[in-house]
DNA sequence: CCGATACTCACCCAATAGGGGGAATTTAAG
DNA sequence: CTTAAATTCCCCCTATTGGGTGAGTATCGG
């Protein structure tokens, strides 16, 4: 039996996926967390095999946790859950010496694939490096090329906004047409379902 | 038997979600989609009782997929499934005469109550201040207190703007008046020396 | 050839942000 | 106590952004 705690701030979500490893009879979840400190408390008087661990979380975040776990030494292998297949963030993760990277977007068999595979000692990480050899634009790389699909021009509209310029610099800039500016903008804020510049990049660095 | 479809683009979430329900024998979770556009196909042919969409989806978001399902008056209850609480996102699912509201840190037996509820025929909208305490992350330390000398109240702005509320939303959420935060936003714009909001953003991320 | 996508430009209109100024209150430190 | 910083609120006004909609062109792949 792998005992297994989970460490999500959606409940639905960390539920979901107990619900879905109960299903197993190999696998066990012991604990639900909503952030990395209520995992880090347990885990100094209970031991689990292999903990679950979102990136995003309040109070403590899925790195700093897993950072704290791994400076106590506490013995279990640790599986990172991202919402992104970005490449940054994976690379953090790897140096983090984490036993397993796994996206939300997989599926139910695959997640408790890769989660018996890890307890017999073989790591798994997910990362379709397809994307690898995209150029040169390290800032909105994977995740909003692949993610959010935004075009080569809204890339660069994108930019020139987080350097602070406005609609008419940027037009000036492109040789373009103002309306055409804010047209992108619109679309980019669209594609990105947020509501104006603020959220757009706090998602952008996020 | 409730006949159910889901639509969210994390399979993790979906299939979880799924896996929840169907542990309830009224629930029967009928099919699993990826995208608004796999569930508009699916109702074209088969009928359910009720949908859980999520809002942030690819090729067809939430919003745009619930406004296909009411144009088309295909005859299911609408449950939308946020990530954040957020009062516009909320107030725009009012308008769009959604049936239900659920955030995905409500937990499964708060999932199911709803649903049937909602079935019954009484609508149920979650809406709460709590998640707004989400706490300061981390990325507002030292550097702009010391570099910048930023006060606290500052901060607390900034971090209200990053997350994309606005100056109303900011004042009511903070019990103060717009001049106020506006007051503050034109500070912390001189202090970090930068002539918009954008510029401000990408310099609190470099 | 057709359809999808990207790119371009435009219009109207409402909401929001920002620049400048002034001023009162509370709080913390010297 | 006295000063400085922080916080609060208001006025003026303009610039910018965002929502919605429509539409013409170009490119690329099936």
């Amino acid at each position: 039996m792998i005992r297994i705690a989970i460490a999500d701030d959606h409940k639905l979500m960390s539920e979901g996926i107990a619900s879905i490893l109960q299903s197993d009879a190999e696998l066990s979840v012991v604990k639900i967390c909503n952030n990395g400190r209520e995992l880090i408390e347990y885990l100094r008087t209970d031991a689990v095999d292999l903990v679950l661990v979102d990136l995003n979380m309040p109070i403590l975040n899925g790195p700093d946790t897993i950072r704290i776990i791994k400076n106590n030494q506490i013995p279990c292998k640790v599986v990172v859950l991202s919402m992104y297949a970005d490449e940054n963030i994976y690379a953090k993760c790897r140096e983090l010496d984490i036993n397993g990277y796994l996206h939300k977007d997989s599926d139910a068999q695959h997640l408790i694939d890769t989660i018996k595979c890890i307890h017999n000692g073989r790591n798994h990480y997910d990362y379709d490096h397809a994307s690898a050899a995209a150029g040169p634009s390290k800032l909105f790389d994977d995740k909003f090329v692949n993610k959010f699909k935004l075009s080569p021009r809204e890339l660069e509209i994108i930019t020139l906004v987080s350097n602070g310029l406005t609609n008419n610099e940027i037009a000036d800039k492109l040789f373009l047409s103002v309306h055409t500016v804010m047209t992108h903008r619109k679309n980019i804020l669209h594609k990105l379902q947020v509501r104006n510049t603020a959220e757009m990049l706090s998602l952008l660095n996020s």
